[in-house]
DNA sequence: GAGTGGTCTAGACCACAGA
DNA sequence: CTGTGGTCTAGACCACTCG
């Protein structure tokens, strides 16, 4: 009908979501009823589903319905997160680990470490790395995927050439190494999941991922890690905090 | 045909646009021509279309075509940006201005000045504020609006109560008349657009933004000013630089 | 089997730009 | 006027879930 109902009924189911008159783990109407309710067609609804989805707003499920799913962003403190005493706190085994501990989720990752060369949008184009690959879950939920690129004789004094870093991860094992990163740089921007990324996350290819990337400089200036990190946006907060200069 | 053309295409198209194959400026062939290409429905290659729109690398128009819009994104430097002499750099009202043209870009805003109640979703929630908004535009397309929310009390001294702040904008003026911000925090989420951002932004409803939240703490502990800014994701990459505490 | 959402088609009508 | 993209429809067929 109207050229702007597709917006509308966007704008509207969005609102009944977010003001609670649909619950979180509550199930929507069927397409067709909707249809029938704001006098479209199927089409439009679904279309209408694909953005609320996108949104990370709700899971339509073929053959079991669509569901309310919104949970509140977990945030990310980036600057402090590197204190020694916050990646160690709780027993934890890194600053994600302590974080979501915190958010009272529970944190999974599984590591693998290989050798290769660094890609290259990184700050180590081309050189030998140690590459350590963590998938990250909340809950059982895939939330992050980090991609860290070490190089090869900085990862051998720190012994990060494993998959257990022990207490305080990595950065803990390069500072007993004399390694210690002195300065740290985070770039962010925001794009399409490739579909690897889409596979592990769970996501459709017109959602949204934050990708940061970190360097890690020690205080001779050189670069001690590079790690590329993939988190959807709509599961994710980044804070940043620092003193005026 | 398959029920995966949809994503075939789309990676295709965009592929074909990252390296190079058309050029940013470029048109790409009508909907009809594509659809036949890659033997589908036009609604299809419009579907596709929407996606790549949405990532800002085409602009399709209608009656005049479709042509490869990619830009690098504008690189924010969150936390030098603040350093007064930064600030003040080649004459510049402050961040933005300076920043703007060290990438050779022209930058221009418009100021709007009024009092009001700070929203809730600020630090400053129910306060009496004095509230600063901002569009600002990069060569004369829209691509931020800022809304700062400024403590009466705090606006007065520092006489950001008006629209021409001076070299090196308010944080300068609350510096001269001792305000001077000494903490800073920062938010990121992303979203889609709200309503009047879309329209200043020329955005669509499936496009989305960052929504960054600075605070500004005094040496006391107090908000001295709070700032929401919206950009579009596809025009900003965020950097933030700190060193190891 | 009945009902769900996923995907695509063919076609309609529209607004708009440009020769 | 022709051709462009914007939007929506009606319907098809499919994969999937659940009783």
């Amino acid at each position: 009908m109207e050229p702007e109902s597709f917006s509308l009924i966007v704008a509207t189911i969005r609102r009944e979501i977010l003001t609670g008159s649909y619950q979180p783990g509550a199930a929507l109407p069927p397409e067709p009823d909707l249809a029938a309710r704001f006098g479209v067609s199927r089409s439009t609804i679904n279309r209408a589903f694909g953005l609320l989805r996108s949104e990370g707003l709700i899971d339509p499920q073929q053959g079991r319905g669509t569901t309310v799913t919104y949970r509140p962003p977990i945030i990310r403190h980036a600057i402090s997160r590197q204190y020694r005493s916050a990646r160690e706190a709780d027993n934890s085994h890194g600053a994600f680990d302590a974080e979501l501990r915190r958010l009272g989720l529970t944190p999974r990752s599984e590591v693998t470490v290989d050798r290769g060369i660094a890609p290259a949008e990184t700050t180590l184009a081309g050189q030998q790395v140690v590459t350590r690959r963590r998938r990250m879950f909340a809950d059982e939920h895939p939330v992050q995927l980090a991609t860290s690129y070490i190089p090869v004789a900085v990862a051998l004094a720190a012994k990060v050439d494993q998959v257990d870093t022990g207490l305080g991860g990595i950065y803990s094992r390069m500072a007993d190494a004399g390694y210690g990163p002195a300065r740290f740089a985070e770039i962010i921007i925001v794009r399409t999941p490739e579909d690897a990324e889409a596979r592990f996350l769970r996501l459709d290819p017109d959602q949204r991922v934050y990708v940061v990337t970190r360097t890690a400089y020690s205080a001779t200036g050189d670069v001690v890690e590079v790690n590329v990190m993939i988190m959807p946006v709509h599961r994710w907060a980044l804070s940043y905090e620092w003193q005026a200069g």
